[in-house]
DNA sequence: CTGAAAGCGCTTACAG
DNA sequence: CTGAAAGCGCTTACAG
């Protein structure tokens, strides 16, 4: 079972090992009969080209890291899915890293150990320190659906991919203002996410517009649990109860609509509205029928492939994509207002 | 922002080359003082030894190949998660190819230039061809979720690692048996997976010893708009309805009631009873309440990590481990039988 | 404990 | 078009 090599292939097609090499090198010169008697010598050895010895002196792995951390909500299994199979036909590959909460330095060593053209950091949590640990290695990164933490001197900056997040957030205050709601909540993911954020201040440019207040705020951590425990707080108090509930993502506003009708007894949309946000397969299936907006994910993933090849390229001034996003109208939203 | 390499810090230490090398070798010999000097060096420089040039002469990359195909079920990326983890902490990385249906043959070139030091493939739907491609050209390979399928003479055989599939299944069928249903129909996932063949046998084994017949049975192929289709088929004729529909994974399951509910107007557990299997999270979300077979998840990450290191250390006979699972009894299946 | 040297399997100028 | 040679950044016997 021992490993063929080059030298092998050229033993037997009796060339050059140097030929060989440029058999599997595309646009390298090599005379049609040469290159024939080399393929099937190769295709009788079942000769493979080593890609790690081919990455130590081109100086290039085709290997992108991927950074994610809470696969939990089904929006990154399909971000996953997509991003790798749009690199694998580009010819580069996916090492995951899968690193929750900040232990996420130890993760940084690794990638920059394992030589990776580029980084794809995807997830809303990670730190931006890690993302500027690899820039200052020289390491190409792009932010998905995130932007980059701005440093105390206008910092660190750092190419991202996002949807319109304020754009998006400000059509779910217009539509929620638009079918009458009056105490209207939002419940942030995590604090100091900018996709959380900027949704946020979307949905404040729609009530300010209409000279609402917002009417409350929970906190629930882009997680299911502590979206749970954030909306039964937010509900507590029976005679002062919101009349919508946007949440800063589908993940959330699904805890969100599991909490108000098995514990707490209301219906959706009658006593209270709900928006999430990404539109995630489970948003459309019949229970939760969930009104939310769209994030298109084939766009994003386009310009992360555009970017990062860019950066690769050599291109060094980081730049930022945003994405634009849709309403996607379903049941949780009352349609008219009875006041 | 030229890469620092073992030389650099050797010339700033004063020492060899090979010096550095072993002093970023757990357990090569160094003076603690000679190591003190490099340690600094290399601070100051920052340098990461090259993770590639080291596999290219160790010739173990130390990275593992993780094939999958189908995300949307949250099975998925919930093994991802923890195999990810898991694999870090032992020092592997996680190469993630993702290939739907069978374009498969492109990815196992890919994955084998890579120098993989093994393969995982999660997936039920993964052909069997590509598992024997990988072996006989020397590379370990777990299936996960799935066992191989045996050729015409016994044919190839490849470690696997799996839930007690057929005992889970049969948990299930007696649990029916129990409760009083009659008409009990089998929702199969892919005709040619493991998976469904070994659940759809032990309901049949629990049916049997019951003499009871399987009322019906539907095929679909551990897809949802797949499983939608066939139960409407399942459920067309009014008068000869099951009374309990066991689904062979709990995404195809929640697909079931979804349909049930919402395009048949059925109500669950009353007027027929769904079970699945998995135990994904969505199971426990209070709109589900779906009672399923737990497939333990950590068991199976920690023999699939002891079944690849075996066989990358030399172990050359294949081997294959079974986790026992559970019945998570909750809301889907009806109590007694008012028969 | 330490250094000089060989070599992992490739790519890529450089001559011819 | 083709081959000999250098070299990518490491590890690891082998002497000392």
């Amino acid at each position: 079972m021992k490993k063929v090599t080059a030298h092998d292939v050229a033993r037997l097609a009796e060339v050059s090992q140097s030929a060989v090499s440029r058999t599997f090198t595309p646009g390298a010169s090599v005379a049609p009969e040469t290159r024939e008697r080399i393929e099937t010598a190769a295709r009788k050895l079942g000769y493979r080209p080593n890609a790690i010895a081919r990455s130590l002196i081109t100086r290039r792995s085709r290997i992108i890291g991927l950074v994610m951390s809470y696969l939990e909500n089904q929006f990154y299994p399909v971000v996953i899915e997509r991003l790798c199979q749009a690199l694998q036909q580009d010819g580069y590959h996916v090492l995951l890293f899968i690193s929750e909460t900040e232990e996420a330095d130890n993760v940084l060593a690794d990638i920059l150990q394992y030589q990776v053209d580029g980084i794809v950091m995807a997830s809303t949590t990670l730190s931006s320190a890690l993302a500027n640990d690899c820039i200052n290695a020289g390491i190409p990164v792009v932010l998905f659906n995130r932007v980059a933490q701005v440093g105390p001197m206008g910092g660190y900056s750092t190419s991202s991919v996002t949807s319109q997040n304020r754009a998006g957030g400000r059509l779910v205050g217009e539509l929620l203002v638009r079918t009458g709601h009056r105490r209207i909540a939002w419940l942030a993911g995590s604090e100091n996410a900018s996709t959380s954020r900027d949704r946020e201040a979307g949905l404040c440019d729609a009530l300010a517009a209409a000279g609402l207040p917002l009417h409350a705020r929970g906190v629930g951590d882009y997680d299911f649990a502590e979206a749970r425990r954030a909306v039964l707080a937010l509900f507590r108090d029976p005679d002062n109860r919101p009349d919508a509930l946007f949440a800063a993502n589908d993940h959330m506003a699904i805890a969100a609509l599991e909490t108000l009708r098995a514990e707490l007894g209301m219906q959706v949309p009658r006593d209270v509205s709900v928006v999430g946000f990404d539109n995630v397969p489970q948003a459309a299936w019949p229970s939760f029928d969930l009104t939310t907006v769209q994030q298109n994910v084939e766009q994003m993933v386009d310009a992360t492939r555009t970017l990062l090849f860019e950066q690769i390229g050599g291109q060094v001034m980081a730049s930022s994509v945003d994405v634009p996003c849709v309403l996607v109208e379903r049941g949780t939203v009352r349609k008219r207002d009875a006041t």
